[in-house]
DNA sequence: ATGAAAGCGCTAACAA
DNA sequence: TTGTTAGCGCTTTCAT
């Protein structure tokens, strides 16, 4: 015990090209030609550097080869954090469309900390990432503003790309590309639903101020609201922010205040999974009682208790859709915006309201 | 002035350390030693140089810093897929633990595909990742014995370590580390549950025969089944494999062919929600008409209708302990095997047997 | 205190 | 067809 910590006892290095060279009895040049495979190398020593790098179990320094020029492609995607159903399905997509094509993809989590999510960038700077993902919504202020753009500036100055899954570009001409949902349309959808089900009395649990994802799910909220003649009024909006626990809490509390309302609309899956919860706890039942949507459509939402309404955001799709663009027309990928489609599916949270 | 090339169409390289020493006025040897900060610089000089590289946006490139030996620290870990709750909060914590301690983290998945595995562990290999985690179970057969024992015997000889999590080591004297759960004595701790609230006739849904983790948790089960003297015939193990399809569809058929059974041991909490969907298609009430348990304690397993009783494996934990003890002791680094706790999580999925 | 020079492992000219 | 020679960007002796 007691060793210098991070350091390997014995320094043992790493089978080099110029040993499988000596091995194969030929210069490093000619082994390096005839493991990369592209260049004119007789099958007879082809086949004698080929054994001896089987032999020695070599790999190619993937570090010397990227200093040289042919390095790896990588991709990076950042997001808050894995284990959110929603990020993990668009970091799936990354990772996937990456593969296909042969790209390294690393993923971070940030934790929600911009300043962590500075110093990965940074770190994939320095190991020179050719595509930078960030996903997710983000509170839009000045520092916002200027982060990104010192990102996107700095990443196309070394010939990589930036995408915005899901957050804004603080300005149309840096070079960065965005693709995101349109939260707006999905939310306006939803709610509609509600609202075609005879509800009137709707309240919007999970808004995030600032945030740009949410305020726009708020905004389609009120425009469906305002569409079927419900006074603005008589809607109202919990700034609990996202996450379960959130939901949890605000449902609970909201409910001790106030039944006055028959529906919520929850910002997103997962404040619904908690709005569920506390709706449960206090003696209600969905859809009877109250009704409830969510957003997203994460993989579990139909084992909810009941199964839950909700917004399908194609998020692997997001994730691939991503790369695929980045990664399609050099000349095009600035000031681009892509939206994709979104859609309700239907299952048994909701119900007309009581006396309806 | 001063650049080596023409910098005047696209501005496709990198700043080096070489402009930020010539923009200082100073060597690049000391302007290296200004930037990493532990060789002794006159304040005038390092503010000099720092200035300079803040102007430029200079980030080392971290290729040529890996090449002379002081490479960034990297860890990988392997999941088939990062959209399973399970690996997706194993990930999170090696990501965690290796953030903490100021290591690079990639996370690979290669969809339960060996020959995607044995690339992506090569490709770690590549680019020197001093720590590679191979995450869940797997059938044991030689293919994966002697790929495993390979994967061992090339990152030792680099100096790099092989954790095994949730999976065997093929031989316990490679230069492999494993971390896991008890399968057996979760499995044998749910099951016993059950059998304590009268169950007698249980059925093992999502068996994977040769599959390490899931033959511990039958053995498990078959286990407290033998404890409460429960003859072997009267329990069923239906290997329908893992994910929410696979259970759906394994606990429909079931119930067509049989209702001969008061509860169900789920392999993992992804076959419990398809078996919980299944038996309400099928008019069934849980835990009224049958008790269902799962394996894992995903995060939304408690929004499941009812919420689930399960086994609590840590994931989290499991990914932190993996890099805790991989980079602990590089001496006992070799043939240690360390085994966490899980304990059950009592919820609403289980009640005595009608009559009972 | 600072600069010149020697590589790290590899690929890509350029010769032979 | 092959070997020799330059570097890629950086850190680190070894001189100064």
């Amino acid at each position: 015990m007691g060793n210098t910590m991070g350091d390997t006892g014995q320094p043992r290095r790493r089978v080099t090209i110029r040993e499988v060279a000596e091995r194969a009895g030929v210069s490093v040049a000619t082994a390096s030609r005839a493991l990369s495979g592209n260049h004119p190398v007789p099958t007879s020593t082809r086949t004698r550097v080929l054994r001896a790098a089987r032999d020695l179990d070599y790999v190619a320094n993937a570090h010397a080869r990227a200093l040289v020029g042919g390095g790896r492609k990588m991709a990076a995607v950042v997001v808050r954090q894995v284990t959110s159903p929603f990020y993990a399905q668009v970091a799936e997509g990354v990772e996937a469309e990456a593969a296909d094509r042969g790209w390294l993809c690393v993923v971070g989590a940030t934790g929600g900390d911009p300043q962590r999510e500075m110093e990965f960038v940074q770190l994939m700077r320095e190991e020179g990432a050719r595509l930078v993902i960030l996903v997710g919504g983000v509170v839009e202020d000045d520092a916002y503003r200027s982060r990104v753009a010192h990102y996107a500036q700095a990443l196309a100055a070394s010939g990589a790309r930036l995408v915005l899954c899901g957050r804004p570009a603080p300005d149309p001409d840096i070079p960065a590309l965005v693709v995101e949902f349109d939260n707006e349309a999905g939310a306006r959808a939803v709610t509609g639903h509600l609202l075609s089900a005879g509800h009137r009395r709707i309240v919007f649990l999970g808004g995030l101020p600032g945030n740009t994802a949410l305020d726009a799910r708020v905004a389609g909220y009120r425009a469906a609201l305002a569409e079927h003649g419900v006074p603005a009024a008589a809607g109202r909006v919990v700034d609990c922010g996202l996450g379960r626990a959130a939901g949890l809490r605000a449902m609970a509390e909201l409910l001790k205040e106030t039944r006055e309302f028959t529906a919520v609309v929850a910002g997103d899956d997962m404040v619904a999974a908690g709005a569920l919860r506390a709706i449960a706890d206090a003696g209600l039942r969905v859809p009877e009682d109250v009704s409830v949507v969510g957003y997203n459509d994460i993989p579990l939402a139909e084992d909810f208790n009941p199964p839950l309404t909700t917004v399908r955001t194609p998020a692997e799709e997001l994730g691939r859709a991503a790369v695929r663009i980045a990664l399609r027309d050099p000349e095009q990928a600035s000031g681009n915006h892509h939206v994709l489609g979104t859609h309700i599916v239907v299952r048994r949270s909701v119900a007309s309201p009581r006396g309806a």
